[in-house]
RNA sequence: CGGGGCGUGGCGCAGUCCGGUAGCGCACCGGUAUGGGGUACCGGUGGUCGGAGGUUCGAAUCCUCUCGCCCCGACCA
C-alpha cells in the first residue's frame, strides 16, 4: 500500500475524549474512527489488523473441528421468546418493529439461532458433536461505551456453539475450545490467563474467562502466585481467617453518636473494622429487602450474593425501604428487624462478638453474635475478595490484576434445547436434549488490548502476526534515484509475500519516522541518499532501539527472514 | 438509569462570567527555501458557534426546551 493515498489520516493530538492508550493511538494512527458512542468505522489500516485476528481464529477454530457459518443480524423476536430471554434480558437488547408491526431484535448473541438450527438440523446421534462457528456483528445497547474498541456497542465476535448428546460430550468440546483459545491468545501475543467467571446472563454450570493483563482492565482477578488458582472476583474464592476463639459476651449497648459509617465507627470507638458486623440493604428484582450481615472489614460481592440467593437483580434499598423493616439507615442490625431476608457472609459466622448496629441513630451494640442474638436464613460465602486475601487452595495471599476480558466460554447445557425443543434421537430411538456450549471472543476488543499492551511514547508496537503491515518501507528525500531504489525495493518485497506499507508521500523524514513510529508496523526499512550512495538500506525493528544497515541486493531474503522468525515466535506453546 | 462535565472549521483549544462584524495552533491548498526525527517563511481555503424557540436594535455569549458526546457508578466479548 502507498501511504500517498491510503484512506484515512494520522493525527498529531488525539481527540480529548479519548483516555485509554489503544483508543488514542488507534485513532491517531488512521485505524478507527467513531460514528457514535459505542460506534465505530474500521479505517483501511484498522481493518487490515482485525482480519488478521479473525483469521487467526478461523484457523484454530477449524483446527479443532469448527465449521464457519453465518447468521443473522436481525432476529424475530419469536426466537428470543421461545428462549425466554426477550424478557428476561433488559434494554441492552435492541427491539424494533419491522413494517408488519413484528417484534424484532438486533443480535446480541446467537444461542437461540442457533438452537432454532439444531432443531431443524439434528436429529441424531449420529450427527454429534458439532462445533459450529460465526464471525458476526452484535449489538448490545450497553449502558455505558468506552475507551475506544474495548467497549462498544456494535462488535465483531466470533461465537461458537458445540452441540453434544451428552455432559461427556460437552466436557471435550469445552476442552478443545480451551485449547483454541489459548493458542489463538498466544498467536495475538496477549498477556493473558484464563480465570473461573461467573455464568451471567447465559446461565449454564460452567464458565472461564480469557483475561488480557491491562491497567485499564474494568475487571479484577485474583490470582495465587503461586498457580493454585485465578478467579474473576466477581466469583473469586478465598481462605477466610479464623479469628481467635472467645466466649461469648453478653450484649452491650454503646453510644455512637456521628458515626454513620463503618469506618467511622471503627475510629471511634478504637476498634479494628474486623471486630464489627456492617449491614448493607438491598431490595431484589422479585421486591424482597435483603439484609446483609457482613464483617466490617469486607465488602459484599454482589455477583456472589445473587447466586447465593438466586436473584437476578440487587437494588440498593433507599432510606424510607430500609426503615420500613425495623432497621435505621447507618446504624442497621439485624437485631429485631423484620420482613426481610437475612443473609449473613460466613465471615460473621466465625468472628464472636461483634460491633452491630443498634438500629436507632448514634447506638451501636457490643457482642452481637449470628445464632445467639438474631439468625440467618441465608448463610454463604458472599464476600468480595481483595488483594492479598489467601489462596482458597495454598492459602497463600493473592495478587489483584486488572485485565480486559477477550474471551468467554460457557457450557450452557441443555438451557436453551429444552426450552426451545432441539433434541436427538439416541441409540435407543429416544428423545434427548441436544447438550450445548457457546464460547465467543471479542475481535475488536482482542486487537485493542494487543494495543493496550504493547505501545511506547512513539506509538504502537504490533505484534507481526497482527500489524497491518510488515514492513513500513520509507523513502527519505526527493532524489529521484533514492525514489526509483525504493521504488523498486517496493516491487521485489512485495513479490517476496512480504506486505509493505510504503511511505511515498513528500512529506519531510521526520513525519514518516514518526507516522512509521505511529502506526507500528513490526520492521522499517529506510532508503535515504546516504544508504544508496553505500548500496545500504537501514533496518530497524519497532521493538528494538537502533538500526542495522543491510546491503541493499540482499534486503529482501534479509527481511524475509526476520518477518518468519518474528512469527515464528508468535508461534502457540501447544 | 443516577451523579459530574463538554458541544465554536478535520483535530486541539480561546472567546461565554460582563451581548456589539468569529479567533489561535495543527492539518489542508499555492509558493520559496529546506531535505535523516512532526522544518521555516509568505499567501490562501474552510465554521448554520450541536439544534429549536425566546429576550434584545443586536446573541457563540442571556433564558427555556431539546439532541449529541465524554467521565464516575450498576452490565459484558
Amino acid at each position: 500500500m502507498r501511504m500517498a493515498h491510503l484512506f484515512g489520516r494520522t493525527i498529531r493530538e488525539a481527540p480529548a475524549d479519548a483516555e485509554f492508550p489503544s483508543h488514542q493511538l488507534m485513532v491517531r494512527a488512521a485505524m478507527i474512527r467513531p460514528l457514535g458512542a459505542g460506534i465505530y468505522s474500521l479505517l483501511p489500516l484498522g481493518y487490515r489488523v482485525i482480519r488478521k485476528v479473525e483469521q487467526i481464529v478461523r484457523e484454530e477454530m477449524d483446527a479443532i473441528g469448527g465449521q464457519e457459518m453465518l447468521m443473522p443480524f436481525v432476529h424475530p423476536a419469536d426466537v428470543w421468546r421461545r428462549s425466554g430471554r426477550f424478557d428476561a434480558i433488559g434494554p441492552e437488547m435492541v427491539r424494533l418493529k419491522d413494517r408488519g408491526d413484528r417484534d424484532m431484535v438486533l443480535a446480541m448473541t446467537h444461542e437461540e439461532v442457533v438452537t432454532d438450527l439444531t432443531g431443524t438440523e439434528v436429529s441424531s446421534y449420529k450427527q454429534l458433536p458439532q462445533i459450529i462457528y460465526h464471525l458476526q456483528s452484535k449489538f448490545r445497547d450497553e449502558p455505558r461505551a468506552r475507551g475506544g474498541l474495548i467497549r462498544v456497542r456494535e462488535f465483531t465476535m466470533k461465537d461458537s456453539y458445540s452441540l453434544d448428546a451428552d455432559e461427556a460430550g460437552l466436557d471435550e468440546s469445552y476442552r478443545q475450545h480451551a485449547i483454541a483459545y489459548t493458542r489463538i491468545f498466544e498467536r495475538l501475543g496477549l498477556d493473558f490467563i484464563r480465570v473461573g467467571a461467573d455464568v451471567g446472563m447465559m446461565g449454564g454450570s460452567a464458565s472461564d474467562e480469557y483475561m488480557a493483563f491491562s491497567p485499564h482492565g474494568e475487571d479484577i482477578i485474583l490470582i495465587c502466585p503461586n498457580g493454585d488458582y485465578a478467579a474473576n472476583r466477581e466469583v473469586a474464592e478465598f481462605q477466610a481467617d479464623t479469628p481467635e476463639r472467645e466466649e461469648l459476651l453478653p450484649m452491650e449497648d454503646v453510644e455512637t453518636p456521628n458515626a454513620p459509617t463503618i469506618q467511622a465507627l471503627a475510629d471511634q470507638l478504637e476498634f479494628p473494622l474486623s471486630r464489627t458486623a456492617k449491614a448493607v440493604f438491598y431490595k431484589s428484582g422479585t421486591g424482597k429487602f435483603i439484609f446483609v450481615v457482613i464483617r466490617g472489614d469486607l465488602d459484599v460481592n454482589e455477583t456472589k450474593l445473587r447466586n447465593a440467593i438466586r436473584e437476578s437483580e440487587l437494588i440498593p434499598a433507599t432510606a424510607e425501604e430500609i426503615k420500613a423493616i425495623g432497621a435505621e439507615p447507618g446504624y442497621g442490625s439485624p437485631l429485631g428487624v423484620k420482613d426481610c431476608l437475612i443473609v449473613a457472609d460466613q465471615s460473621v459466622v466465625r468472628s464472636p462478638n461483634l460491633v452491630a448496629g443498634a438500629n436507632r441513630p448514634g447506638w451501636h451494640v457490643r457482642n452481637v453474635n449470628l445464632g445467639r442474638d438474631y439468625e440467618a436464613e441465608v448463610v454463604a460465602d458472599i464476600a468480595a475478595a481483595t488483594e492479598g486475601a489467601r489462596c482458597p487452595i495454598c492459602g497463600t495471599p493473592m495478587q489483584a490484576r486488572r485485565a480486559i476480558e477477550v474471551g468467554n466460554i460457557f457450557k450452557l447445557g441443555t438451557r436453551y434445547t429444552t426450552a426451545m425443543g432441539a433434541t436427538y434421537l439416541d441409540q435407543n430411538g429416544k428423545a434427548q436434549p441436544v447438550v450445548m456450549g457457546s464460547y465467543g471472543i471479542g475481535i475488536g476488543r482482542s486487537a485493542a488490548s494487543v494495543v493496550e499492551q504493547n505501545y511506547d511514547d512513539r506509538g504502537i508496537v504490533w505484534p507481526i502476526s497482527i500489524a497491518p503491515f510488515h514492513v513500513s518501507l520509507l523513502t527519505i528525500g526527493k532524489d529521484d534515484d533514492v525514489r526509483a531504489a525504493t521504488d523498486q525495493l517496493y516491487a521485489d518485497l512485495q513479490a517476496a509475500g512480504i506486505e509493505v506499507l510504503y511511505d511515498d508521500r513528500g512529506e519531510r523524514p521526520g513525519v514518516k519516522f514518526n507516522d512509521a513510529d505511529l502506526i507500528g508496523n513490526p520492521v522499517r526499512l529506510s532508503i535515504s541518499r546516504r544508504t544508496l550512495d553505500n548500496n545500504e538500506v537501514e533496518m530497524k525493528l519497532r521493538t528494538e532501539p537502533d538500526a542495522e544497515l543491510v546491503p541493499l541486493d540482499g534486503v529482501v531474503g534479509h527481511v524475509r527472514g526476520f518477518v518468519d522468525r518474528l512469527l515464528a515466535e508468535l508461534a502457540p506453546s501447544a
